[in-house]
DNA sequence: GGAAAGCTTGAGCAATCGCTCAATAAATAA
DNA sequence: TTATTTATTGAGCGATTGCTCAAGCTTTCC
Protein backbone atom coordinates (compact mmCIF):
# COMPACT_ATOMS: atom_id res chain seq x y z
CA UNK A 1 0.00 0.00 0.00
CA UNK A 2 1.18 3.54 -0.83
CA UNK A 3 -0.41 4.76 2.35
CA UNK A 4 2.82 4.99 4.29
CA UNK A 5 4.36 7.41 1.86
CA UNK A 6 1.22 9.55 1.73
CA UNK A 7 0.96 9.54 5.46
CA UNK A 8 4.55 10.62 5.79
CA UNK A 9 4.09 13.51 3.35
CA UNK A 10 0.88 14.52 5.10
CA UNK A 11 2.68 14.56 8.43
CA UNK A 12 5.33 16.85 6.98
CA UNK A 13 2.67 19.26 5.82
CA UNK A 14 0.87 19.14 9.15
CA UNK A 15 4.14 19.94 10.88
CA UNK A 16 4.65 22.93 8.61
CA UNK A 17 1.17 24.19 9.41
CA UNK A 18 1.57 23.81 13.19
CA UNK A 19 5.01 25.35 12.97
CA UNK A 20 3.60 28.37 11.18
CA UNK A 21 0.53 29.13 13.27
CA UNK A 22 0.99 27.23 16.52
CA UNK A 23 -1.23 24.59 18.08
CA UNK A 24 -4.24 26.58 19.24
CA UNK A 25 -4.52 28.82 16.19
CA UNK A 26 -4.33 25.94 13.71
CA UNK A 27 -7.81 24.63 12.90
CA UNK A 28 -8.73 21.31 11.42
CA UNK A 29 -9.66 23.12 8.26
CA UNK A 30 -6.08 24.39 8.07
CA UNK A 31 -4.83 20.85 8.50
CA UNK A 32 -7.20 19.54 5.84
CA UNK A 33 -5.85 22.08 3.36
CA UNK A 34 -2.24 21.43 4.34
CA UNK A 35 -2.42 17.65 4.17
CA UNK A 36 -5.00 17.32 1.41
CA UNK A 37 -6.87 14.84 3.58
CA UNK A 38 -10.51 14.87 4.67
CA UNK A 39 -11.46 15.00 8.33
CA UNK A 40 -12.32 11.32 8.55
CA UNK A 41 -8.98 10.27 7.09
CA UNK A 42 -7.08 12.57 9.41
CA UNK A 43 -8.76 11.01 12.41
CA UNK A 44 -8.29 7.49 11.08
CA UNK A 45 -4.59 8.15 10.57
CA UNK A 46 -3.69 10.34 13.53
CA UNK A 47 -6.42 9.98 16.12
CA UNK A 48 -6.95 13.60 17.04
CA UNK A 49 -5.59 17.10 16.61
CA UNK A 50 -3.49 16.61 19.74
CA UNK A 51 -2.22 13.28 18.41
CA UNK A 52 -1.28 14.83 15.10
CA UNK A 53 0.55 17.59 16.92
CA UNK A 54 2.45 15.07 19.04
CA UNK A 55 3.47 13.15 15.93
CA UNK A 56 4.53 16.44 14.33
CA UNK A 57 6.83 17.11 17.26
CA UNK A 58 8.29 13.63 16.90
CA UNK A 59 8.81 14.17 13.20
CA UNK A 60 10.52 17.48 13.83
CA UNK A 61 12.80 15.95 16.44
CA UNK A 62 13.81 13.15 14.09
CA UNK A 63 14.60 15.72 11.46
CA UNK A 64 16.73 17.69 13.93
CA UNK A 65 18.53 14.54 15.04
CA UNK A 66 19.36 13.66 11.49
CA UNK A 67 20.82 17.12 10.93
CA UNK A 68 22.83 16.83 14.10
CA UNK A 69 24.26 13.50 13.02
CA UNK A 70 25.13 14.84 9.57
CA UNK A 71 26.96 17.77 11.11
CA UNK A 72 28.77 15.57 13.63
CA UNK A 73 29.89 13.18 10.88
CA UNK A 74 31.35 16.02 8.82
CA UNK A 75 33.03 17.89 11.65
CA UNK A 76 36.55 17.39 12.92
CA UNK A 77 35.76 17.96 16.56
CA UNK A 78 32.80 17.78 18.92
CA UNK A 79 32.58 21.55 19.28
CA UNK A 80 32.77 22.00 15.52
CA UNK A 81 29.98 19.46 15.26
CA UNK A 82 27.75 21.59 17.46
CA UNK A 83 28.66 24.77 15.60
CA UNK A 84 28.11 23.17 12.20
CA UNK A 85 24.76 21.86 13.33
CA UNK A 86 23.64 25.35 14.28
CA UNK A 87 25.05 26.98 11.18
CA UNK A 88 23.86 24.56 8.54
CA UNK A 89 21.14 22.26 9.83
CA UNK A 90 19.24 24.22 12.45
CA UNK A 91 16.02 25.94 11.28
CA UNK A 92 17.57 29.24 12.35
CA UNK A 93 19.92 28.87 9.39
CA UNK A 94 17.58 27.00 7.09
CA UNK A 95 15.41 28.72 4.51
CA UNK A 96 13.05 25.81 4.04
CA UNK A 97 11.58 26.28 7.49
CA UNK A 98 8.10 27.88 7.41
CA UNK A 99 9.24 30.30 10.12
CA UNK A 100 12.83 31.05 11.06
CA UNK A 101 12.43 29.60 14.53
CA UNK A 102 12.76 26.26 16.20
CA UNK A 103 9.38 24.53 16.32
CA UNK A 104 10.06 23.22 19.82
CA UNK A 105 10.98 26.64 21.20
CA UNK A 106 7.82 28.13 19.74
CA UNK A 107 5.78 25.28 21.16
CA UNK A 108 7.42 25.45 24.59
CA UNK A 109 6.43 29.08 24.93
CA UNK A 110 2.93 28.56 23.61
CA UNK A 111 2.06 25.50 25.67
CA UNK A 112 4.39 25.89 28.62
CA UNK A 113 1.68 26.89 31.07
CA UNK A 114 -0.92 24.18 30.76
CA UNK A 115 -0.62 20.68 32.08
CA UNK A 116 -1.35 18.43 29.17
CA UNK A 117 -0.09 15.26 27.56
CA UNK A 118 1.30 17.41 24.76
CA UNK A 119 3.35 19.44 27.19
CA UNK A 120 4.89 16.45 28.90
CA UNK A 121 5.82 14.95 25.55
CA UNK A 122 7.36 18.27 24.57
CA UNK A 123 9.41 18.31 27.76
CA UNK A 124 10.66 14.79 27.05
CA UNK A 125 11.81 15.77 23.58
CA UNK A 126 13.54 18.91 24.82
CA UNK A 127 15.27 16.93 27.51
CA UNK A 128 16.47 14.38 24.97
CA UNK A 129 17.79 17.22 22.85
CA UNK A 130 19.68 18.65 25.81
CA UNK A 131 21.23 15.27 26.45
CA UNK A 132 22.74 15.29 22.98
CA UNK A 133 24.22 18.73 23.73
CA UNK A 134 25.52 17.45 27.04
CA UNK A 135 27.01 14.41 25.37
CA UNK A 136 28.85 16.57 22.85
CA UNK A 137 30.25 18.82 25.55
CA UNK A 138 31.27 15.82 27.62
CA UNK A 139 33.10 14.32 24.66
CA UNK A 140 34.71 17.68 23.95
CA UNK A 141 35.93 17.73 27.54
CA UNK A 142 37.25 14.17 27.32
CA UNK A 143 38.95 15.22 24.12
CA UNK A 144 40.60 18.23 25.67
CA UNK A 145 38.76 20.70 23.44
CA UNK A 146 37.58 22.39 26.63
CA UNK A 147 38.87 21.94 30.20
CA UNK A 148 38.46 18.35 31.34
CA UNK A 149 36.52 19.33 34.43
CA UNK A 150 33.93 21.34 32.49
CA UNK A 151 30.32 21.00 33.63
CA UNK A 152 28.80 19.49 30.49
CA UNK A 153 25.28 19.65 31.91
CA UNK A 154 25.53 23.34 32.59
CA UNK A 155 27.04 24.03 29.18
CA UNK A 156 24.13 22.16 27.60
CA UNK A 157 21.63 24.28 29.54
CA UNK A 158 23.43 27.43 28.46
CA UNK A 159 23.41 26.35 24.83
CA UNK A 160 19.72 25.49 24.96
CA UNK A 161 19.01 28.90 26.44
CA UNK A 162 21.23 30.72 23.95
CA UNK A 163 19.56 28.99 21.01
CA UNK A 164 16.12 29.70 22.43
CA UNK A 165 17.07 33.34 22.72
CA UNK A 166 18.12 33.58 19.10
CA UNK A 167 14.89 31.85 18.08
CA UNK A 168 12.97 34.52 19.97
CA UNK A 169 15.01 37.28 18.42
CA UNK A 170 14.55 35.85 14.95
CA UNK A 171 10.77 36.05 15.32
CA UNK A 172 10.89 39.77 15.98
CA UNK A 173 13.83 40.86 13.87
CA UNK A 174 13.11 42.79 10.71
CA UNK A 175 16.83 42.68 9.98
CA UNK A 176 18.01 39.18 9.10
CA UNK A 177 21.65 40.23 9.40
CA UNK A 178 21.19 40.80 13.10
CA UNK A 179 20.07 37.20 13.51
CA UNK A 180 22.98 35.93 11.46
CA UNK A 181 25.32 37.95 13.65
CA UNK A 182 23.91 36.42 16.82
CA UNK A 183 24.30 32.96 15.31
CA UNK A 184 27.87 33.50 14.15
CA UNK A 185 28.91 35.02 17.48
CA UNK A 186 27.53 31.96 19.21
CA UNK A 187 29.20 29.46 16.90
CA UNK A 188 32.51 31.33 17.05
CA UNK A 189 32.51 31.09 20.82
CA UNK A 190 31.66 27.41 20.53
CA UNK A 191 34.45 26.69 18.07
CA UNK A 192 37.19 28.40 20.03
CA UNK A 193 36.11 26.88 23.32
CA UNK A 194 35.05 30.14 24.98
CA UNK A 195 31.36 29.36 25.15
CA UNK B 1 -17.18 57.46 38.58
CA UNK B 2 -15.37 54.44 40.02
CA UNK B 3 -15.22 52.97 36.56
CA UNK B 4 -11.59 53.84 35.94
CA UNK B 5 -10.38 51.88 38.91
CA UNK B 6 -12.49 48.86 37.97
CA UNK B 7 -11.30 49.04 34.41
CA UNK B 8 -7.71 49.16 35.54
CA UNK B 9 -8.13 46.13 37.80
CA UNK B 10 -9.98 44.27 35.04
CA UNK B 11 -7.15 44.99 32.64
CA UNK B 12 -4.65 43.56 35.11
CA UNK B 13 -6.66 40.37 35.35
CA UNK B 14 -7.05 40.13 31.58
CA UNK B 15 -3.29 40.48 31.25
CA UNK B 16 -2.77 37.66 33.73
CA UNK B 17 -5.12 35.45 31.77
CA UNK B 18 -3.48 36.16 28.40
CA UNK B 19 -0.06 35.75 29.97
CA UNK B 20 -1.03 32.34 31.30
CA UNK B 21 -2.72 30.80 28.27
CA UNK B 22 -1.69 32.93 25.32
CA UNK B 23 -3.85 34.85 22.88
CA UNK B 24 -5.45 32.12 20.81
CA UNK B 25 -6.14 29.72 23.67
CA UNK B 26 -7.79 32.36 25.87
CA UNK B 27 -11.54 32.48 25.23
CA UNK B 28 -13.92 35.26 26.05
CA UNK B 29 -15.37 33.06 28.74
CA UNK B 30 -11.90 32.93 30.32
CA UNK B 31 -11.73 36.71 30.17
CA UNK B 32 -15.21 37.06 31.68
CA UNK B 33 -14.18 34.93 34.63
CA UNK B 34 -10.84 36.71 35.02
CA UNK B 35 -12.24 40.24 34.87
CA UNK B 36 -15.64 39.59 36.45
CA UNK B 37 -17.20 41.49 33.59
CA UNK B 38 -19.96 40.39 31.25
CA UNK B 39 -19.41 40.21 27.51
CA UNK B 40 -21.23 43.45 26.77
CA UNK B 41 -19.16 45.40 29.28
CA UNK B 42 -15.93 43.94 27.98
CA UNK B 43 -16.75 45.07 24.47
CA UNK B 44 -17.94 48.48 25.67
CA UNK B 45 -14.67 48.97 27.55
CA UNK B 46 -12.11 47.34 25.28
CA UNK B 47 -13.66 46.99 21.83
CA UNK B 48 -12.63 43.45 21.01
CA UNK B 49 -10.53 40.53 22.14
CA UNK B 50 -7.69 41.83 20.02
CA UNK B 51 -8.09 45.30 21.49
CA UNK B 52 -8.03 43.93 25.01
CA UNK B 53 -4.90 41.98 24.16
CA UNK B 54 -3.21 45.07 22.76
CA UNK B 55 -4.09 47.02 25.90
CA UNK B 56 -2.74 44.13 27.98
CA UNK B 57 0.58 44.38 26.17
CA UNK B 58 0.65 48.13 26.83
CA UNK B 59 -0.12 47.55 30.48
CA UNK B 60 2.63 44.96 30.74
CA UNK B 61 5.13 47.27 29.07
CA UNK B 62 4.28 50.10 31.45
CA UNK B 63 4.77 47.74 34.35
CA UNK B 64 8.17 46.68 32.98
CA UNK B 65 9.19 50.29 32.42
CA UNK B 66 8.30 51.16 35.98
CA UNK B 67 10.44 48.28 37.24
CA UNK B 68 13.30 49.38 35.06
CA UNK B 69 13.13 52.92 36.37
CA UNK B 70 12.99 51.70 39.96
CA UNK B 71 16.07 49.58 39.41
CA UNK B 72 17.93 52.38 37.63
CA UNK B 73 17.14 54.82 40.43
CA UNK B 74 18.52 52.45 43.07
CA UNK B 75 21.63 51.37 41.20
CA UNK B 76 25.04 53.04 41.32
CA UNK B 77 25.86 52.47 37.67
CA UNK B 78 24.10 51.87 34.37
CA UNK B 79 25.22 48.25 34.18
CA UNK B 80 24.11 47.64 37.76
CA UNK B 81 20.79 49.18 36.82
CA UNK B 82 20.32 46.61 34.06
CA UNK B 83 21.40 43.76 36.33
CA UNK B 84 19.16 44.90 39.18
CA UNK B 85 16.25 45.16 36.79
CA UNK B 86 16.69 41.57 35.71
CA UNK B 87 17.27 40.26 39.22
CA UNK B 88 14.49 42.03 41.06
CA UNK B 89 11.91 43.45 38.69
CA UNK B 90 11.84 41.16 35.70
CA UNK B 91 9.12 38.47 35.68
CA UNK B 92 11.88 35.88 35.46
CA UNK B 93 12.72 36.77 39.06
CA UNK B 94 9.23 37.69 40.20
CA UNK B 95 6.90 35.26 41.87
CA UNK B 96 3.75 37.26 41.26
CA UNK B 97 3.91 36.56 37.54
CA UNK B 98 1.33 33.96 36.41
CA UNK B 99 4.09 32.17 34.50
CA UNK B 100 7.79 32.63 35.01
CA UNK B 101 8.32 34.10 31.56
CA UNK B 102 8.19 37.48 29.94
CA UNK B 103 4.74 38.07 28.45
CA UNK B 104 6.24 39.74 25.38
CA UNK B 105 8.62 36.86 24.67
CA UNK B 106 5.77 34.38 24.93
CA UNK B 107 3.63 36.55 22.67
CA UNK B 108 6.39 37.09 20.12
CA UNK B 109 6.79 33.37 19.67
CA UNK B 110 3.06 32.68 19.56
CA UNK B 111 2.12 35.46 17.12
CA UNK B 112 5.40 35.99 15.29
CA UNK B 113 4.24 34.34 12.08
CA UNK B 114 1.00 36.10 11.21
CA UNK B 115 0.70 39.59 9.87
CA UNK B 116 -1.73 41.34 12.15
CA UNK B 117 -2.19 44.64 13.94
CA UNK B 118 -1.37 42.85 17.18
CA UNK B 119 1.96 41.70 15.82
CA UNK B 120 3.02 45.11 14.63
CA UNK B 121 2.11 46.62 17.99
CA UNK B 122 4.13 43.89 19.69
CA UNK B 123 7.12 44.69 17.49
CA UNK B 124 6.87 48.36 18.40
CA UNK B 125 6.87 47.58 22.10
CA UNK B 126 9.82 45.22 21.79
CA UNK B 127 11.74 47.79 19.82
CA UNK B 128 11.04 50.42 22.48
CA UNK B 129 12.28 47.99 25.10
CA UNK B 130 15.49 47.42 23.14
CA UNK B 131 16.05 51.14 22.92
CA UNK B 132 16.06 51.37 26.72
CA UNK B 133 18.69 48.62 26.78
CA UNK B 134 20.69 50.42 24.13
CA UNK B 135 20.42 53.68 26.04
CA UNK B 136 21.75 52.04 29.21
CA UNK B 137 24.68 50.49 27.36
CA UNK B 138 25.42 53.80 25.63
CA UNK B 139 25.46 55.61 28.97
CA UNK B 140 27.63 52.86 30.44
CA UNK B 141 30.06 53.42 27.58
CA UNK B 142 30.02 57.19 28.04
CA UNK B 143 30.63 56.52 31.72
CA UNK B 144 33.60 54.27 31.09
CA UNK B 145 31.92 51.21 32.62
CA UNK B 146 32.58 49.44 29.32
CA UNK B 147 34.92 50.47 26.48
CA UNK B 148 33.87 53.82 25.07
CA UNK B 149 33.64 52.49 21.52
CA UNK B 150 31.26 49.65 22.49
CA UNK B 151 28.44 48.95 20.04
CA UNK B 152 25.46 49.72 22.27
CA UNK B 153 22.96 48.57 19.68
CA UNK B 154 24.58 45.19 19.35
CA UNK B 155 24.83 44.79 23.11
CA UNK B 156 21.12 45.56 23.38
CA UNK B 157 20.32 42.92 20.78
CA UNK B 158 22.46 40.41 22.64
CA UNK B 159 20.75 41.20 25.92
CA UNK B 160 17.30 40.88 24.37
CA UNK B 161 18.29 37.52 22.94
CA UNK B 162 19.86 36.32 26.20
CA UNK B 163 16.76 37.28 28.19
CA UNK B 164 14.51 35.62 25.64
CA UNK B 165 16.58 32.47 25.94
CA UNK B 166 16.21 32.35 29.69
CA UNK B 167 12.47 32.94 29.32
CA UNK B 168 12.32 29.93 27.03
CA UNK B 169 14.37 27.83 29.39
CA UNK B 170 12.24 28.85 32.36
CA UNK B 171 9.12 27.51 30.62
CA UNK B 172 10.62 24.05 30.28
CA UNK B 173 12.76 23.80 33.38
CA UNK B 174 11.55 21.53 36.15
CA UNK B 175 14.49 22.75 38.20
CA UNK B 176 14.10 26.38 39.26
CA UNK B 177 17.72 26.53 40.40
CA UNK B 178 18.88 26.08 36.83
CA UNK B 179 16.94 29.17 35.81
CA UNK B 180 18.32 31.15 38.74
CA UNK B 181 21.81 30.09 37.71
CA UNK B 182 21.29 31.31 34.14
CA UNK B 183 20.01 34.63 35.47
CA UNK B 184 22.85 35.13 37.92
CA UNK B 185 25.48 34.20 35.32
CA UNK B 186 23.98 36.81 33.01
CA UNK B 187 23.80 39.55 35.63
CA UNK B 188 27.33 38.81 36.84
CA UNK B 189 28.66 39.26 33.35
CA UNK B 190 26.69 42.48 33.05
CA UNK B 191 27.98 43.88 36.33
CA UNK B 192 31.65 43.21 35.66
CA UNK B 193 31.46 44.52 32.09
CA UNK B 194 32.14 41.18 30.37
CA UNK B 195 28.73 40.80 28.81
C1' DG C 1 -39.66 64.28 42.75
C1' DG C 2 -38.97 63.16 37.33
C1' DA C 3 -36.24 63.07 32.94
C1' DA C 4 -32.10 62.04 30.62
C1' DA C 5 -27.85 59.73 30.17
C1' DG C 6 -24.83 56.04 30.93
C1' DC C 7 -23.71 51.19 32.47
C1' DT C 8 -24.59 46.58 33.11
C1' DT C 9 -26.84 42.51 31.89
C1' DG C 10 -27.23 37.91 29.64
C1' DA C 11 -29.91 35.60 26.11
C1' DG C 12 -28.66 34.46 21.96
C1' DC C 13 -26.66 35.37 16.99
C1' DA C 14 -23.97 33.44 12.99
C1' DA C 15 -19.81 31.19 12.39
C1' DT C 16 -16.60 28.00 13.47
C1' DC C 17 -14.68 24.49 16.49
C1' DG C 18 -12.98 19.39 16.88
C1' DC C 19 -14.85 15.35 15.53
C1' DT C 20 -18.12 11.14 13.93
C1' DC C 21 -20.02 7.78 10.99
C1' DA C 22 -23.02 5.77 7.49
C1' DA C 23 -22.34 5.58 2.77
C1' DT C 24 -19.21 4.98 -1.05
C1' DA C 25 -15.08 3.67 -3.54
C1' DA C 26 -10.88 1.08 -4.07
C1' DA C 27 -7.94 -2.65 -3.23
C1' DT C 28 -7.22 -7.45 -2.11
C1' DA C 29 -8.58 -12.39 -1.64
C1' DA C 30 -10.99 -16.32 -3.13
C1' DT D 1 -15.72 -12.94 -11.40
C1' DT D 2 -17.54 -12.31 -6.84
C1' DA D 3 -16.84 -11.72 -1.89
C1' DT D 4 -14.43 -9.43 1.63
C1' DT D 5 -11.69 -6.29 3.55
C1' DT D 6 -9.74 -1.65 3.78
C1' DA D 7 -9.64 3.46 2.74
C1' DT D 8 -11.95 7.66 1.60
C1' DT D 9 -15.56 10.77 1.67
C1' DG D 10 -18.17 14.85 3.33
C1' DA D 11 -22.58 16.02 5.44
C1' DG D 12 -23.38 17.31 9.65
C1' DC D 13 -23.24 16.57 15.02
C1' DG D 14 -23.18 19.14 19.56
C1' DA D 15 -20.31 22.44 21.65
C1' DT D 16 -17.99 26.62 21.64
C1' DT D 17 -16.24 30.73 19.33
C1' DG D 18 -16.17 36.09 19.28
C1' DC D 19 -19.56 39.24 19.58
C1' DT D 20 -24.34 42.11 19.63
C1' DC D 21 -28.11 44.59 21.45
C1' DA D 22 -32.66 45.41 23.46
C1' DA D 23 -34.04 45.56 28.07
C1' DG D 24 -33.24 46.82 32.80
C1' DC D 25 -30.71 49.20 36.25
C1' DT D 26 -28.02 53.36 38.33
C1' DT D 27 -26.48 57.56 38.44
C1' DT D 28 -26.69 62.41 37.49
C1' DC D 29 -28.80 66.72 36.92
C1' DC D 30 -32.68 70.08 37.16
Amino acid sequence: MTMNHDRSAALDQALRQFWLKGYAATSLKDLEKATGMHPGSIYAAFGSKAGLFTMSMDRYSEWLDKGRQNAAARAGSWLDGLADFIETEHPLSNDQAPVRTCFMVKTALELGAEDSAIRSHMLDLLKANDRTFEHSFQQAANNGEIPRNSDAGKLARQLSSALGGICFYAMRAENTDHVAELVSDLTSRLRNGTF
